[in-house]
Formats: structure tokens, C-alpha cells, sequence
RNA sequence: UGGGGUAUAGCCAAGUCGGUAAGGCACCAGACUUUGACUCUGGCAUGCGUAGGUUCGAGUCCUGCUACCCCAGCCA
């Protein structure tokens, strides 16, 4: 993250902050932000974009950044979940420093309000069914009407929502609603449940309520309890906002100064879907490896895959935010890990699809090492040696019998620079028994040592190789986009998608690879970046997963 | 005339008081190249959803249209 990006770029929200601080809005010109999941699912791509932007936004301003589970609603949600939260946020590199909190810390908060708007005459217990409530509501064109109950008095409703509080009323018996308008335009206002019976077992609080806030009226109180000052979420929550004022400014302790919500627009990618309902299906049905399987958009699958978060976090803010619904190319996310990957790790090879080439001559037991850079354009990260031999592998389309015009690679009586060794020549090859090439006849020429300053003749290919005697037995796990067009959301299904998502080859890699670790990255020169998948690596068969491939503009036509 | 939003290139997106359309991705052309990668150079909106208006001057202001997104959970 360049500090400088942080100051520099601008968008909407920064603009409004400006504002507050120039308007002195908060005491102190205080920036605070959070990041309030609820732990019913696990973080995907969609979630960093706000992570990261609550996180950031706090940075620019030297305000503060809070993680808060929104647990308000323990019929779906697990601790299971905020564990692999915590650890996905943290990876991102999103700091809340001490400030973990759960919005179920503050239910005796919360239930305290609610009893001051009871008092104020601004909330009352509605005994009407769920169905009732329903057609009491009214319709996006026809304005809802008043519940029967409305017009309890204070000490009846106080003396009903303790009860509620008891236990004393079956589940969805009753509601706490806030007393507002049910001829409101705007559907969240009229009069919006704020607490429903549900006896459920809550991770934090146990057994110790029955009755649970509902997000509307939590979300403001909980923002005002950690001194929130701007309270970023997506779009779909700007016909919530005067509800979310209506709470603060009717409750005395949050009157004078409260948060400010702030809407902007969720990420959107193309090729992805990272609906909860969607991935799980896919999960449940085996279509992938679980939820970090490495064609997954989610923090886990990324992770797994190669990602790294700092090619999230630049491809976040490249991407910037705004309010405007939009879905941000694929390509354009490919980009920035490419970027991040380029100069950190290390330039191998590896033979995914391997041909077998015989230098013929060279004495059969020819042993040589060569003396590689890591990384041309990273010399700190040093070099390796990689044995050239008799026998090597090239992979399967570097060789052509008979090739299209400008291929550039190896064929009859055409020579090629094997990388970091020698230039080759081919003069033979065998065909197996179906017509497929089997082996490929070369020589090579001691003049052209790689490194020797051989200035004598060019060729237009340089392929990569592996010894064939001296090498590492690999797998790669080869991805393409899960889904073969772009998704629309809910439409979007199982015909979706691109049965050739995952291509597992077995090959060879340089023996430098044989030390590889859990997780660790390389370039495969030609191929793409990689790393070592942490659950299918076994002690002496590392299995590699494809990150990003390389660009190329080569195209057989 | 239910309410709330959004429209700037193929895709994101900046554009503070009206002063003559940033940047990135993708793509195209060329240079370089021991990765057909990287890097570098050049190209890529006489126009900002649309029709009018105000103005010396409009993406920015005004008016009217149009398209798309969100809202009728005791979900968040």
C-alpha cells in the first residue's frame, strides 16, 4: 500500500470527509471506521474491497479501524465463522489493533435504549403475526396502516417488552416496533420491527436472551457505542439511512453527535459469483474443493491459489469506489498479481506436458551445472544451478513437425535456445505408434554456452527445459475462470460453468524446486506464476497451483 | 408523479468556484528481449445517457425525457 495513494486518490467518500472536518462535524475531526461482518459465511473478494476501504480511510485521516461481528442473529450464525474471519482480514493486512468487538457485547445497551424510546413513546410491542405484519405494511405503491397496538400506553409496552424480555411469549408472539409512520414512501420507515422473540443459542451471550435487536435498529446503536464516525455499507442500505438517524437522534446519549452512514457501491467481477447461496451449493455438491479451493473469489481460495494481498489491496485501490453499480474485469485483477509477483519471486522451469529430447552429442553420462539468476530484474534474489544432461523435457508445444508460419520454437533443421544452456539444433524425431511425436533428435553447440557472450548467430525461440534424469516430479493444478460467462447474480447456475476450470498435469520441475514449502510462489518461466498447494503437497511430490498464467501475445492462427 | 439511487471510452474511474475530458485495465502498432513475459514508445471520448436552455464558455448550472439498480424478512 503506498502511503502516498492513500493521501493522493480521491473519491466520493474522502470528499465527504473533507467536508466534516472543514464543517468541524466531530469532535476532534476524529475519522473512525469498521468493518461489521456478520459471521455467517466466509470473506470473499466483495468483502475485501470494504475491508480495505474502512481500513484505508481510517489510515488517511489517522483515525481508528474496528472489526465488529454483527451477531444479532444466532439462528444463522456460528463461531466457526470468526475465526476464519479474523484470520482472512488480518492476512489482508487490515489492522483493528484492540479494537475486536461483537455487537452482542452491548445487547444490555441495546435492550436500555430501546426501553428510552418505549419511554418517549416512540416504540411500542406489536402483538400482530408475521403474516399481519405483512399486510399491515402495505405495498411499495399503497401506504401500510396502523397496527391495533399502536396505541398502547408507555407502562403497558414497558411492562410487555420486559416480558418479552422473560421469556414469558412464545417465539414471534410478539415485536418491540418503532412508532414512526406507516403511510411513509419509504417502506423502512414504517414502523420498522426493532426486537423479535427467537429462542436460540447465541456463541457469545448463550441462553441469555430470547429476544434479539434486528439490524436497522442495532447497527446505528452499535456504531454510536464504539464512536463510529462514518459508517461505510453498500448501496442497498441508503433507504435505511433515515431510519438509522431516526434511532441515533431520538436516543440522548447519541443525539449531539452521532456516525454518519455512508453507501457506496459493492464489487462486482466478471467470470465470478460469490453469493453465499451459489458458492455453498458448490461446495456441498463438489464441484470445487471446499471453500478454499483456489477457483474460489473467496480470502481463503485467494490465498490458497497464490494471491497475494498485496495485489488485493493495489487492485482495490486502483479500482476505487464509488456509487455507481459496476462490475471491474477480470483481467484487471490478474493485472495487479501479475505486478505484485513479477520481481518477488523466483524464474524456474518447469515442463507441465513433457516431449522427450536426446542432445545426441553428448556422452550419455553428461552432467553439467549451469549457474541461473532467480530473477533478472531482482538480482537479490540470487541465483540457483540447474543440471543440464543428455536428455531433457520440453514441453509438448515448443515442438512441431510441421510449423505455422512465424512459430519460433523448435522444429526440423530449426535451432532454439534452450534457456540459460545452449542453443539446439533438430535433426530428428520419432513418431510413436499413433503419429505422436515420442522423441525429438538435437545437437547442440558448445559455442553458444549461455552467458559465454556467443554473439555468433540468433535464433527467435529460447524454450525452457528440465534434465529428464536429474529433476523434480511435479503436479500442477491448472485454472481458468469457474465460470464461463459473467454472472447474473441470481440467474446465474450450474450450466454457468466452465467445466474446464481445473487441468491437473503431472510434469517435472527443476530439482531447485524440490525444497519448495507450503504456500511458497515461483514464476514457471512461459507458464505462469505458481504455488505450492498446501493440501495436496506430499513429502516427495510437491503439487503446484496455478496463480495467474503469463500474458502472451502469440497466437497460432 | 410510491420512495431511494446511478448514468464520463470495451471495463473500472477522476473531474473541488462553470475555463476547454486524469489515471489504470483491455486492445492496436512499434522498439527491446536468454520468458512470444517484463520494460519502453505511440495510438485509443471534437465528446461526458438524451433533448433543450442559461453563458463569451457547460461533464460541471437549469428544465424535460430515457435507461438501469435497490426497497414490501420477525435476514444482514
Amino acid at each position: 500500500m503506498e502511503s502516498e495513494n492513500l493521501k493522493t486518490s480521491s473519491n466520493f467518500i474522502y470528499n465527504l470527509i473533507d467536508e466534516d472536518i472543514k464543517n468541524n462535524t466531530f469532535t476532534d475531526n476524529r475519522v473512525h471506521t469498521r468493518f461489521p461482518p456478520e459471521p455467517n459465511g466466509y470473506l470473499h473478494i466483495g468483502h475485501a474491497k470494504a475491508i480495505l476501504l474502512n481500513y484505508n480511510t481510517a489510515k488517511r485521516y489517522d483515525g481508528k479501524f474496528n472489526l465488529r461481528f454483527d451477531d444479532t442473529n444466532p439462528s444463522k450464525e456460528d463461531v466457526e465463522y470468526v475465526e476464519s474471519i479474523k484470520e482472512d482480514i488480518k492476512w489482508l493486512g487490515a489492522d483493528w489493533e484492540d479494537r475486536l468487538f461483537y455487537a452482542s457485547d452491548y445487547f444490555d445497551k441495546m435492550y436500555f435504549y430501546a426501553v428510552e424510546l418505549i419511554n418517549k413513546g416512540l416504540a411500542y410491542v406489536d402483538d400482530l403475526s408475521p403474516e399481519e405484519i405483512r399486510e399491515y405494511r402495505g405495498t411499495l405503491t399503497q401506504p401500510g396502516k396502523n397496527s391495533p397496538y399502536r396505541d398502547r400506553t408507555v407502562d403497558e409496552n414497558l411492562k410487555l417488552f420486559e416480558n418479552m424480555k422473560n421469556g414469558e411469549y412464545s417465539d414471534g408472539s410478539k415485536v418491540l416496533r418503532a412508532k414512526i409512520n406507516m403511510e411513509s414512501p419509504n417502506i423502512n420507515m414504517r414502523d420498522p420491527i426493532i426486537y423479535r422473540i427467537m429462542r436460540a443459542h447465541h456463541h457469545n451471550t448463550g441462553d441469555k436472551w430470547c429476544i434479539y435487536p434486528m439490524y436497522d435498529y442495532a447497527h446505528p446503536v452499535e456504531d454510536a457505542i464504539e464512536g463510529i464516525t462514518h459508517s461505510l455499507c453498500s448501496l442497498e442500505f441508503e433507504d435505511h439511512r433515515p431510519f438509522y438517524n431516526w434511532v441515533l437522534e431520538n436516543i440522548e446519549d447519541f443525539k449531539d453527535e452521532h456516525p454518519r452512514q455512508i453507501e457506496f457501491a459493492k464489487l462486482f467481477l466478471t467470470n465470478t459469483i460469490v453469493g453465499k447461496r451459489f458458492l455453498k451449493k458448490l461446495v456441498d455438491d463438489q464441484v470445487v474443493d471446499g471453500w478454499d479451493d483456489p477457483r474460489l473469489m473467496t480470502i481463503a481460495g485467494l490465498r490458497r491459489r497464490g494471491v497475494t494481498p498485496g495485489a488485493i489491496q493495489n487492485f482495490c485501490d486502483e479500482i476505487g469506489v464509488a456509487k455507481s453499480n459496476s462490475t471491474v474485469d477480470i483481467a484487471m485483477f490478474e493485472h495487479f498479481i501479475r505486478d505484485d509477483l513479477k520481481t518477488t519471486t523466483p524464474r524456474c522451469m518447469a515442463v507441465l506436458d513433457p516431449v522427450k529430447v536426446v542432445i545426441t552429442n553428448l556422452p550419455d553420462d553428461h552432467l553439467e551445472w549451469l549457474e541461473m539468476s532467480n530473477n533478472q530484474e531482482n538480482e537479490s534474489l540470487g541465483t540457483r544451478r540447474i543440471p543440464f544432461t543428455k536428455e531433457i523435457y520440453i514441453d509438448r508445444d515448443d515442438f512441431m513437425v510441421e510449423p505455422p508460419k512465424k512459430y519460433h520454437r523448435l522444429y526440423p533443421e530449426n535451432e532454439v535456445r534452450l534457456m540459460g544452456a545452449y542453443f539446439i539444433k533438430c535433426h530428428d524425431y520419432i513418431l510413436d505408434d499413433n503419429g505422436r511425436v515420442s522423441e525429438i533428435h538435437c545437437t547442440y553447440d558448445p559455442e553458444t554456452k549461455s552467458g559465454s557472450g556467443f554473439t555468433g548467430r540468433k535464433v527467435k525461440g529460447t524454450l525452457h527445459w528440465v534434465s529428464a534424469s536429474e529433476n523434480q516430479p511435479a503436479t500442477f493444478r491448472l485454472f481458468e475462470h469457474l465460470l464461463k460467462e459473467d454472472p447474473d447474480s441470481e440467474t446465474t447456475n450450474e450450466s454457468a460453468i466452465n467445466e474446464n476450470s481445473l487441468n491437473v498435469k503431472d510434469g517435472f520441475a527443476e530439482v531447485y524446486l524440490k525444497d519448495a514449502k507450503n504456500s511458497e510462489r515461483f514464476q514457471f518461466v512461459r507458464h505462469g506464476y505458481f504455488s505450492v498447494d498446501p493440501k495436496y503437497t506430499s513429502k516427495d511430490k510437491p503439487v503446484f497451483n496455478l496463480t495467474v498464467n503469463l500474458k502472451s501475445s502469440w497466437k497460432i492462427k
